[in-house]
DNA sequence: CGGAACGTTGACGTGATTCAAATCATGTGG
DNA sequence: CCACATGATTTGAATCACGTCAACGTTCCG
């Protein structure tokens, strides 16, 4: 039964989301590893492939004639990609780290979605839950300023790191200033700049530039709602 | 066959979106006639109904909790609403203008996705559809300029408008300027601002408030692209 | 006709960008 | 293992696009 509810971008261990994965798609899929900075597609390509992050990050990018970017959001292990509108993909997707990656033939998975129920429903459930991670990123763009779209991020970040216990583990961030300037629609100086208050403020310690500790994580929230 | 196509937001004439509809959906559902300014239902709802537009223009947006809105989409006759992330609509909907809507019982609807592979296909293409214009309007909010943006909504109406041949016709604008502000990450005043640089450029002539002529529809397509 | 909501226009303020430079990582060859 | 090259990040100063505040016009409906 396909539900019309989903769970692609929530916040899933990849073990679990692996787990629940279809055994069709598992099987016929074959799986690659890629180099940081590698890309898997183009906006314009003819959409063949469908993907499916077994480890690493990957990005998801959209480009105006003048080169200017909007990463429309990043993609982690158990998460399928590679979704598209009249055959054509719907962006650029490109890793971020090193990363292994499923590929599964398109026609072969619609097939398998005819065949058997639950395949359908995964991908229903991937498309909704990228659509509702879109909407909410919408209203971050429109109208959240800085600090509320990069304490917004964190919280992202930490709660998809999140599985053990204690939370007060530094957080990996795995992506560049550039790219999250890019996913937040600002530049990599008002990123750094933001970093750099909320870190003044007591809210995050910086361990290195790609890693931070989360030393207030309810007053992250507050500030990521624009409580203040 | 449920292809990972969609075309719910496509600019599709009512009818044509209509006679494509499936028979289960159009004998299942009731149609009511709603006024402007109706909500239809809330973010925090279950969400028990999905909805078609038969006629009129309905807003969806969401709110941040001091109050600020970003209107996600406005939705047009022949698409399908009312999309859910588990059991919770993803936004507010509420009518634009005067509007007939078509409701249907959801768990009806998930029903009749199961035996018909064509309802499953719609509904497919209905959420393929917006997220593709949801991470098109991503790039809009993140890296464009207010006349990027308006001139972007603008060639959007217009497409969406045009039917029959002649292309300088008026277009419709059915939202105020607030929701047109809201839409596009903007203020009323900016939007008011940069429709007067429009026209002062005779890209376009406004005809009233609610409504424009489309004289440079070239220079409007390169506008909307960034291309100056 | 009156008034309330909506839209336009103007003056000014500001958060984020831009341009520029210093500092910090990271990897490489000697 | 160190010195240096190279790119990434941070920090600073000036600027700008858009927002805010305020006043004025316009439309539309009771």
């Amino acid at each position: 039964m396909i539900t019309l509810n989903g769970s692609n971008n929530a916040p899933l261990p990849a073990a679990a989301a692996t787990a629940a994965g279809p055994q069709l798609l598992e099987r016929s899929g074959t799986t690659r590893s890629l180099p940081a900075k590698h890309m898997i597609y183009m906006e314009t390509d003819p959409a063949q492939e469908v993907f499916e992050v077994v480890s690493g990050t990957i990005k998801l990018y959209k480009l105006t004639p003048d080169g200017r970017r909007q990463i429309t959001g990043f993609t982690y292990p158990g998460q399928i990609f590679g979704l598209a509108d009249f055959g054509e993909y719907l962006h650029t997707a490109e890793t971020v780290t090193l990363c292994t990656i499923r590929i599964y033939n398109r026609s072969r998975v619609t097939a398998a979605m005819d065949a058997d129920i639950a395949v359908a429903q995964r991908f229903a459930a991937a498309a909704l839950s990228d659509l509702a991670a879109a909407q909410e990123h919408l209203l971050l763009l429109g109208r959240k300023t800085a600090t509320e779209r990069l304490a917004s991020f964190l919280i992202d970040l930490a709660t998809r790191a999140t599985r053990p216990g204690p939370t007060d583990q530094p957080v990996a961030i795995p992506m560049s200033r550039l790219d999250i300037a890019d996913y937040l629609g600002l530049t990599i100086e008002t990123v750094s700049r933001t970093f750099g208050r909320l870190r003044a403020w007591r809210v995050i310690a910086l361990e290195g530039a790609s890693a931070v500790r989360i030393l207030d994580r309810r007053r992250l929230a507050s500030l990521a709602a624009g409580d203040e």
